[in-house]
RNA sequence: GGGGAUGUGGCGGAACUGGCAGACGCAACAGACUCAAAAUCUGUCGAUCGAAAGAUUGUAAGGGUUCGAGUCCCUUCAUCCCCA
């Protein structure tokens, strides 16, 4: 295979154009702007990965191509730069994270570069210096101010035998990743966002978005939207109505979805490890509950919401009063209810529930029958469906429908019960006990209390001078000069908060800073950011369904609220691309040994290679096994299109003059391609849009090896858009073979091609005959037949005579330009 | 456990809104060129039967709706993803 393009081709494009700035958003064309994102990444420190490149050239060719479409992209790169591995590498080797996540920044800026992508490095940030995170720290300032953060006391993982905090990723199956010690849940007081006040906002807003409808479902589930009731019942310690420290009745509400049960309660549960059941544990039994307490808090929330799980639990001693027959039922621990989700504390109903069924039989508790089959269908407890009341005092005979209604007609003027909606959704913990991450911008006050950071102070600056080996204090509170300051309010001593804040608040809002990345005034001026935002396309991974794509999206609204932004989405379209895994089908890592590096590739072939291989071997959102025998055919077909480019004969003109009928099958090819590509490529579907190329290649050789006349215009016209169409997917080999056509650069400067409807008019189309269903033969008929006309030729076809023999037409279905189905018999 | 997705040749993957399954490519096989090989070009290529024409069958398995199902519905199996 004779190739001239190389990675010196690479080199030569990407100085060219480096030096014309051809890449850079100008803000002056504003009114075309097409704001494309690719979600930024961590910067680690091996080279890009194959997952870097997928999710960038290709989004890349997206956004080139939009670019010959006329838009003005403005598509901006930067880094995720704070989180735990480079902190973590930090312990192993002493490096410290700022030196050794700087450092990574370079090189993978370099290789970006080198990938051809046309990223604004104008616009570049990243999140770890303080020109960024003084923001984030602004940012919680306002949310603070709003009364959007708040502390409150909330579990951590810890490892008893590091003595440490643990994030979720380093916990594997209980256990800490790095002693293997079993992990427990600690509560600390901790930060919190409040995105539960916008759970109703932020799932309206879903089906107006242009993204995946599973990533709408999972944000749906996420926030979970459930519409019931909050019940109120009375709780007895020790034979008296319990008291809290304030000397208050406590009162235990319950949130449920089956109110109409109401009447089948014979106990009530608490969570474990909640404060209320520490309140609600008896002397007696303080002992079997402080031993269950301690025994849960290893187990995972999703384990404790298995319906298979052996059911357990302990008898708290106090007993709570049904709000409509004050009858006194137990009150159990049990860790099948979970703290900080509701109220922590249900209604056992275990005549009408499959868990409180199981336990009730496990405990030996009573299980009472409310709830019979409204159409005599089996009904045997537990019986979770709605139906009709029975043994329910005054309710009996009703619906349950109609016993929801009437119950809190009762309960609610004595406060005792209301209608009430219930979100799955928590706040967004914020606190980090980790050092490399953003300062809470927060001062803790003798005198004071809690006190803000004022504005004008920022950015509150995370020391380079620290202690990383693990000894149970964070970093950051072992920094005497970093803790120790003065309070903004008295000026007496104070310390500082020593968490940092969770790296999701860095690409919370990070899409608004890129447009105005060097502002030193505020986080972004509102009049651009209302000119460039939303993004129009946001390209990223799945896993980032949930968490980042809400933040995001609350924070943008929490935002627009403040008087910062004037819009309340930040992403409008937005589409996953799929993972590459490893040729084992398991997720490359290096434990696994199983990853690929682009670099060998690169070095052989040229990045377009690479990247066009990318785009056809795989469905972009799908992602699969890496499997390379793809990418020796990439290299030969652009082998087959220098060879194109090299032999175009001498034409006077690259305008196709003069189509004969020998031309018209080429023109056809050349006009199917331009209209395929487009409309596949748009879909972000690459890999039939290089088939497509493909197959106009195809085309055209055939054309030029046996066309007895051949139009040199014609050759010369498909050959041009033949490059058009590959340039976005092969941008510097495109430019190449532009200027090798004697064209100036750049081809991303030309117009898109448009095809040319007429010439995808054929005279005759192949259609297919069948009979009932199956095809007997095909045959051509005039393209502008009508139905009647063509189900008049078929019949009449001897094929369809023969096909028949004996047997009569029933009935004729005529798809135009498809098939005819003879029903016959 | 719950929620979601996927399942198509030897392989990667196509198939608009229910309308000719397997586009494009890889691998394989045959031929041309070559002393030979590589590269390149041409052709064949789901399975079964057949010399061929062709016939039958075929989109994880089973059932259903329909003139017609890879596509819609139900059941089962397998794999993958998410659950702060």
């Amino acid at each position: 295979m004779i190739m001239t393009y190389s990675v010196d081709i690479d080199r030569k494009w990407q100085a060219w154009w480096e030096k014309t700035g051809a890449n850079m958003y100008n803000p002056e064309d504003a009114e075309r702007k097409l704001y494309v994102l690719e979600m930024f990444s961590y910067p680690s420190a091996s080279n890009l990965h194959v997952g870097h490149w997928y999710n960038y050239a290709l989004s890349d060719s997206w956004a080139r191509m939009k670019k010959m479409q006329g838009h003005a992209v403005f598509q901006p790169m930067g880094f995720d730069a704070f989180g735990l591995p480079a902190e973590n590498y930090a312990i192993k080797t002493g490096i410290h994270p700022q030196d050794s996540t700087l450092s990574n920044i370079q090189t993978m800026r370099k290789q970006l570069k080198e990938m051809g992508g046309m990223f604004d490095w104008d616009a570049e940030l990243a999140t770890c210096q303080p020109e960024y995170y003084r923001w984030n720290q602004w940012l919680f300032l306002q949310l603070y101010k709003n009364n959007l953060a708040y502390r409150k006391n909330a579990p951590v993982n810890w490892c008893p035998q590091c003595n440490t905090v643990l994030a979720n990723e380093q916990v594997l199956e209980g256990a800490c990743e790095r002693c293997q010690a079993d992990v427990v849940r600690k509560n600390l007081t901790q930060w919190f966002f409040k995105i539960t006040e916008y759970a109703q906002e932020l799932l309206d807003g879903l089906p107006a978005l242009d993204w995946p409808e599973k990533t709408k479902k999972i944000q749906a589930n996420w926030i979970g939207r459930s519409e019931g009731a909050e019940i109120v019942f009375g709780a007895e310690k020790n034979g008296l109505p319990l008291k809290d420290d304030q000397g208050e009745a406590v009162q235990l509400p319950v949130f449920t979805t089956r109110a109409d049960t109401l009447m089948g309660v014979t106990y009530v549960v608490v969570a474990p490890e909640s404060d209320l059941c520490q309140l609600l544990t008896t002397d007696e039994h303080r002992a079997a509950v402080e031993a269950y307490r301690q025994q849960t808090a290893k187990i995972s929330d999703i384990d404790r919401m298995s319906t298979v799980r052996e059911k357990s639990g302990v008898f708290t001693g106090s007993y709570a009063i049904h709000p409509l027959s004050d009858v006194r039922v137990e009150i159990w621990a049990a860790d099948y209810v979970i703290g900080g989700y509701g109220t922590g504390v249900v209604m056992a109903v275990p005549g009408h529930d499959e868990r409180d069924f199981e336990f009730a039989e496990k405990f030996s508790l009573p299980v009472k029958r409310v709830i019979r089959s409204a159409d005599g269908s089996s009904d045997d407890l537990p019986f979770t469906d709605k139906g009709i009341l029975v043994d329910s005092d005054i309710f009996s005979d009703m619906t349950s429908e109609e016993a929801t209604d009437a119950m809190i007609k009762q309960l609610e003027p004595v406060q005792k019960g209301s209608r009430r909606i219930n979100y799955r959704l928590r706040d967004w913990l914020v606190s980090r006990q980790r050092y490399w991450g953003t300062p809470i911008p927060i001062v803790y006050c003798g005198t004071c209390g809690v006190v803000p950071v004022p504005e004008e102070q920022l950015p509150v600056k995370l020391p380079y001078d620290v202690e990383f080996t693990p000894d149970g204090e964070s970093p950051l509170k072992k920094n005497k000069d970093f803790i120790a300051t003065v309070c903004p309010q008295c000026g007496k001593p104070a310390q500082r908060d020593a968490d940092t804040l969770d790296t999701f608040v860095c690409s919370s809002w990070y899409q608004f800073r890129y447009p105005d990345s060097k502002n030193d005034q505020e986080p972004f001026s509102k009049e651009i950011v209302d000119k460039m935002c939303p993004v129009d396309k946001y390209i990223g991974g799945a896993e980032h369904a949930a968490m980042h794509l809400l933040y995001a999206r609350f924070v943008t609204k929490a935002l627009r609220d403040m008087g910062f932004l004037g819009f309340d989405e930040p992403f409008t379209s937005l589409v996953h691309q799929g993972t590459i895994l490893g040729a084992d089908g398991q997720k490359m890592s290096k434990s696994r040994g199983n990853t690929i590096s682009p670099d060998e590739y690169i070095t052989d072939y040229g990045s377009d290679v690479f990247r066009m291989y990318l785009g056809f071997g795989f469905a972009y959102t799908e992602g699969g096994p890496w499997n390379d025998d793809g990418v020796k055919a990439i290299a030969k077909f652009i082998a087959r299109v220098e060879r194109a480019v090299a032999e175009l004969p001498d034409a006077d003109s690259d305008v196709a003059l003069a189509i004969k009928d020998a031309d018209k099958e080429l023109q056809y090819a050349r006009h199917y391609a331009i209209k395929a590509v487009t409309t596949d490529a748009g879909r972000f579907q690459f890999n039939t849009s290089i088939s497509r190329m493909m197959e106009l290649l195809n085309a055209l050789n055939h054309y030029t090896a046996r066309a007895p006349e051949q139009n040199t215009g014609l050759i010369k016209a498909v050959v041009k858009d033949l490059v058009l169409l590959i340039a976005p997917f092969a941008p510097h080999f495109a430019e190449e073979m532009w200027q090798q056509m004697g064209y100036a650069p750049s081809i991303f400067a030309q117009p898109w091609p448009v095809h040319n409807p007429g010439a995808l008019v054929r005279e005759e189309v192949e259609i297919a005959v069948q009979l009932n269903g199956s095809i007997k033969y095909r045959t051509q008929v005039p393209t502008d037949a009508d139905q009647a006309e063509i189900e008049k030729m078929i019949l009449e076809d001897d094929r369809t005579r023969e096909m028949l023999g004996t047997r009569s037409v029933r009935k004729v279905i005529v798809v135009k330009g498809r098939l005819v189905n003879i029903v016959a018999s």
